[in-house]
DNA sequence: TTGCTACGTTGACCTAAATCAAGAGTCTGA
DNA sequence: TCAGACTCTTGATTTAGGTCAACGTAGCAA
């Protein structure tokens, strides 16, 4: 791995200190009856603080146990399923807030850090069954699980629709999830947009730069893509 | 629609009594703490017994509310999205035993019987209430929920690999869902088979024939298809 | 500054799967 | 028994997106 492996402290510290209002904002006040103390002793249960990872390196290997779930403090995460011929299918990426690693048996997946990445470990078996006891955590749970779900077929749908949709809609989905705003960061390279979407990054090159030539974004220093004003995937021609 | 309307009053009955059981199969034992009476709570609760629907009929429409979920007790449910252009893509299948309609807010799916089906009705809320005050119940739900999850990531991955990766892979997991015999029956068409793999119903058929053909399954009637002996993925040259 | 490396873009060409078209089974109802 | 409607299969042709190749650019270390 060319980038460096040093940690930065600096980031742990001030982010880790955000990771409790990341998971109230997320669940928009429904979950604000998740007391912080809930959460403090879930993470006290498993002794793990918060993480650093560089871009690209593995946080759990495909074929592990899954003993641990995951929670994303900053940067992008990626879910990978690699094949045996070495290709590799993005399946999901989690920004800040997001929890991940539902799968109870083996780890069928390879979880990555997309870009720089802080991340929250939690074992699996304290967590679940503190669930048993506190009905407002089974509950975030269930609704964590359910709201990852809505989006795993809302991508599957997107993988049969045409290149220019794909991207369209990915990008759509990245704005609703991060601020909302028209500025989208793309934390991610395009080699992994380009897998998440099951396209190459040839043909996501080609369509940004068509969209571009649309007028319906403008590209912007660091990754970022300026979504024009009404943004909205209804108001540009999918197939 | 061509089918008829009549509800097989016969399946109704003689399968309903088989809902708790197939709970319980489904789970592998390790649910077995889910007594019945929970899941007759929950039933009660909604007033709603097991409902006959032909082939193709509209379980719950997209843009409904999703004040219930289901499960199946007898045929093939599909959950598909629909398109503008009116494509389709068919995001899942549902086989007796499973729960379905996860999605909290609006029903961002079409749920349809894909062969006639028997289907049980939850009203959702009492159903999440309920399980605040039974961690049984609750951690079933996140189970399915979980599990279902995977399933939705093994799909996801699928639709990034060709034609006959895809076909294989949907014969595997389509086994291991059923019976786990090496007789699989197909109930549903091959133009849902298709939308759910992303290809067209000519794509399907040829890479049928020539599985057949490589001598790796052998058509029997009834939609079925017989795999042959060692059966596995693995065995047969994916891309 | 220079060189290096990873990342992104663009063009030319090719191929897997879509599309178009024609039949062949299969089921149902009259 | 036959007619009509689905459903599936097979072949010919087209095309969206993949592959291969070359080049541009940004970030970084020396």
């Amino acid at each position: 791995m060319a980038t460096s492996d040093r940690i930065h402290h600096a980031d742990v510290r001030t982010e880790s200190n955000c990771v409790f209002d990341v998971i109230k904002d997320s669940r928009s006040g429904r979950h604000a009856v998740l007391a912080h103390s809930d959460i403090r002793r879930a993470i006290s249960a498993l002794q793990s603080g918060p993480v650093s990872f560089c871009r690209n390196n593995v946080i759990a290997c495909q074929g592990d146990d899954a003993d641990y779930m995951f929670m994303v403090v900053s940067g992008v995460v990626r879910a990978c399923k690699i094949f045996q011929n070495g290709d590799r299918a993005v399946v999901a990426f989690y920004l800040p807030g997001d929890l991940l690693g539902w799968c109870n048996n083996t780890q069928s997946l390879s979880i990555e850090a997309a870009t720089n990445a802080v991340v929250l470990f939690f074992k699996r078996r304290p967590l679940v069954s503190m669930a048993a006891h506190n009905p407002s955590l089974a509950r975030l749970l269930l609704d964590l699980a359910t709201k990852e779900l809505c989006r795993a077929h809302e991508h599957a749908a997107l993988l049969s629709r045409d290149a220019k949709s794909r991207v369209v809609l990915f990008l759509s989905e990245l704005k609703s999830r991060s601020a909302g705003k028209d500025r989208v960061v793309l934390g991610m390279s395009h080699q992994d947009i380009a897998d998440h979407l099951g396209l190459t990054i040839e043909t996501l090159s080609r369509t940004i730069t068509s969209l571009e030539r649309s007028g319906a974004i403008r590209r912007a220093a660091g990754r970022t893509l300026l979504l024009r004003d009404a943004w909205s995937p209804l108001r540009i021609t999918l197939t």
